[in-house]
DNA sequence: AGCACGCCGACT
DNA sequence: GTCGGCGTGCTC
């Protein structure tokens, strides 16, 4: 019999696969997992090809240690997908599929534990009898194991084995007698269809009364509405159009907030599960933390389904359920994903239909690593598999935008919002030069009317938020007297004062330091707080406002887990007045009460050097405005503002993205940017400035060789604009290209001649960077 | 990326 | 005399 190797992928920075021997205690296939002996230590590795030759010399090949066979394989469309996203960003597939993979899945010493089929010893009702009296009272071993599993029903044989060394051999001995059952849960095994989706099939896909379907278990009928809602024209509409295609589409679902783009993606959803019952969707979302309200309501119109048939994925989940979600999803027993970025990323066999939710969320990249796009993968993924994909926004992002407008894109518009009496909320400008003009009292840069607002709606019982994008007391600390200010001593960056830990911050590296008393430099005592965030704003607040319960949400405020979702029920329960925070309080939830919105300090984003900070501040405008308005109250928004008269905010005032939209679009088509340029940007760290620009100068010098370069326009290398971080110099050079193959053809000739180039440097490239 | 080996400064 | 700094070289 001929020798057998296997083509093995590592998460590796090499972007070669490794051949291993494979002998015939095991069946290799691609897809597999296998564990290899790598350098000193032992890896998990992903099988990408079966073969009887090799071109390694024979001394050095070795043998593979472990198969992991009990797991299915994964399939040929997603070893493509992972092909895809290595080869488009420019790393190995190593990189890509290993990464995507439940770490405990990547260890395989655990891979035994995690497939074994769940045992677990079950009472049964004779055992409940028969074990009181069975059992001396001075065993008080057995004693322990059998009120345990009187309390707990069942028993894992890992936790029956703590409460007494011989358990096994008891439980067997139950087992024998008939007191005790040994169920076996298959971990890995496939799954069939039960009964419950044919019932779904018969209840929603026509949007009819759930009522039937939901009566034969009492949590459906608690959670499920008796009848869904109805829909408006313009989402029954959007669902027929998405349940009468055929093959790959790509949707572009336009609504605005409140508008009802979630029911689309449950009736959506719903239906496809009712014609296709062993169908899976990937549900996108930016971040699961913050949007509970959209998880409960998957869970409520399919609480007719088994537990395992909804599975989250997001990186907050324990290691142990991510891998259960994971595995459940691999093997066809998870109907809905919901997750957030790495989702895209999980098997999914029968994958039928593609939802991302506000897929116009930065969140969507990812920021490390490999620096990949959620929402364009998942594009890529539905074309791929020739199934339907929705991309669903308020603010679509003006690349979707513009596919859109090219017709790749199919529109979706749901221009009015869902809840019958609630309307759009009025914007207001605040001028503040002609506040300061008129000699019109602010305090601590809140203006009047905004003020004034705030305690109207405090008086009528109503909640306002105070929408501020700066966390902190103030950006900078500084002395009058010499100018010094307090910066970082390991980044380039200005430190941010803290009032309530009493620190000053670094929001690069996490730095921090007490407040000092006097300037370090000249001994001044009055050294003064310069700018604004959300804490001093909050102080503020709960004197301007006599009376007013306020309340913070941002990152710092939030950053044990779950005091989030504490601080959001506070809100809910209307024991706040006044909710100021970042742009945490814009996403996802319904704040019923909330009738104010005010929106401080944006200007900052209007003259931005990054020519997507327009883009993101109205997606964020119109988003915390959104929060307006909900329940019957009219909505106000009041946006303080030294630029009244700029494009940005007349545009959010009319409610108006699309003209937000063709103007942005128009812009950048003339300035040639994206999306009508594409990007990579190649960063370099060094221990000094000149040693990152000057590896950055060889890489632009080198790009001459290559013959697809003549199309790509090469910037100079310049410094990033926090230069330095954690005493890591940083700088960048940019690449462009209005041909994306031409870009993709030179960065690949690029990639090896960049590993070549020497020096003690640490560098990465990005393909459609989002901040330049 | 790990994790070696390898060659020069301050310590029991 | 060694413990340990991080330069550079390799991993089927």
């Amino acid at each position: 019999m001929s020798p057998r190797f296997v083509r093995v992928a590592l998460d590796h920075p090499l972007p070669t696969l490794f051949d291993y021997r494979c002998d015939e205690r095991f069946a290799p296939a691609p897809g597999m997992l296998v564990a290899v002996p790598f350098g000193k230590r032992q890896v998990v590795g992903l099988v990408c090809e079966v073969t009887t030759d090799t071109d390694v010399p024979p001394e050095r090949l070795r043998a593979v240690d472990d198969l992991c066979s009990a797991c299915p394989p994964l399939s040929a469309h997603w070893l493509a997908l992972a092909t895809f996203a290595a080869d488009y960003y420019q790393r190995g597939l190593g990189e890509v599929a290993l990464p995507a993979l439940p770490q405990a899945l990547r260890d395989a010493s655990r891979w035994a534990r995690l497939l074994a089929p769940d045992e677990r010893y079950r009472l049964l009702p004779a055992g409940s009898i028969a074990l009181p009296d069975a059992v001396p009272a001075r065993a008080t071993a057995l004693r322990r194991l059998a009120a345990a599993l009187t309390e707990a029903g069942t028993l894992s044989a890992a936790e029956a084995r703590a409460l007494h060394p011989k358990a096994i051999a008891t439980l067997d001995a139950w087992c024998a007698e008939g007191w005790v059952a040994l169920d076996v849960i298959e971990a890995a095994a496939g799954y069939s269809a039960p009964a419950e989706l044919n019932a779904l099939q018969r209840s929603s896909a026509l949007g009819a009364t759930q009522a039937a379907t939901a009566a034969h278990t009492p949590t459906a009928q608690l959670d499920t509405p008796p009848t869904l809602p109805t829909l408006t024209d313009e989402q029954a509409a959007a669902v027929d159009a998405i349940r009468e295609t055929q093959g790959f589409a790509s949707f572009l679902l336009h609504g605005v907030t409140g508008s009802g783009k979630t029911e689309v993606y449950l009736r959506a959803l719903a239906d496809l599960l009712a014609r296709r019952p062993d169908a899976q969707a990937l549900v996108l979302v930016p971040e699961i933390n913050l949007t509970p309200q959209f998880e409960a309501a998957f869970r409520a119109r399919f609480a007719m389904l088994p537990d395992s048939a909804i599975v989250t994925l997001h990186s907050g989940l324990a290691e142990g359920e991510r891998a259960r979600n994971w595995l459940a999803a691999h093997t066809g027993r998870a109907h809905i994903v919901l997750g957030t970025r790495l989702a895209v990323l999980a098997s999914l066999p029968n994958l039928a239909l593609v939802v991302v939710d506000e897929e116009h969320d930065p969140a969507y990249k990812q920021q490390e690593g490999l620096r990949y796009s959620a929402r364009d993968l998942a594009v890529w993924r539905a074309k791929q598999l020739d199934v339907p994909v929705v991309l669903g926004s308020a603010t679509p992002s003006l690349e979707s935008w513009w596919q859109a407008d090219q017709g790749r894109y199919r529109r979706l518009t749901l221009s009015r919002r869902a809840v019958a009496d609630a309307v759009l909320p009025s914007v207001r400008l605040i001028d503040l030069e002609e506040e300061r003009r008129r000699g019109r009292a602010s305090v601590e840069g809140l203006s009047g009317p905004l003020l004034a607002a705030l305690r109207t709606r405090l008086e009528r019982g109503e909640q306002s938020l105070v929408f501020l994008n700066r966390r902190g007391y103030a950006p900078v600390l500084s002395c009058d007297a010499c100018g010094w200010v307090a910066g970082c001593p390991r980044c380039s960056a200005y430190v941010v004062l803290h009032k309530p830990e009493r620190a000053l911050r670094c929001h690069h590296c996490g730095w921090e330091s007490r407040i000092p008393r006097a300037c370090p430099d000249c001994g001044n005592v009055d050294i003064a707080p310069l700018g604004r965030g959300t804490q001093r704003v909050e102080e503020t607040l709960a004197t301007a406002v006599p009376g007013a319960r306020v309340l913070r949400i941002d990152a710092d405020s939030t950053r044990r887990k779950g005091s989030a979702q504490a601080l959001f029920s506070d809100v809910h329960a209307g024991e706040v007045d006044i909710l100021v925070g970042t742009q945490m309080i814009a996403k996802g939830h319904d704040f019923q009460r909330v009738s104010l919105v005010g929106v401080l300090n944006a200007d900052t984003a209007l003259f931005s050097h990054d020519f997507r900070a327009s883009e993101r501040l109205f997606a964020q405008l119109m988003q915390v405005s959104g929060r307006a308005g909900r329940a019957g109250l009219p909505g106000e928004v009041l946006v303080q503002t030294r630029y009244p008269r700029h494009a940005l905010y007349h545009a959010l005032a009319r409610h108006d993205y699309v003209g937000f939209a063709t103007s942005t679009l128009s812009e950048r088509r003339d300035a040639q940017l994206p999306p009508f340029v594409y990007q990579a940007l190649l960063r370099a760290e060094g221990r000094t400035l000149e040693a990152a620009l000057a590896f950055l100068q060889q890489a632009a010098a080198a790009l001459t060789e290559i013959p697809s370069a003549e199309r790509v326009t090469v910037y100079d290398a310049v410094p990033m604009t926090i230069v330095k971080v954690m005493h890591v110099h940083r700088a960048q050079l940019l690449v462009e290209s209005a041909s994306r193959g031409a870009l993709q053809a030179t960065l690949h000739a690029w990639q090896p001649m960049l590993r070549a180039l020497k020096g003690v440097l640490r560098w990465n490239l990005e393909v459609d960077p989002l901040d330049i």
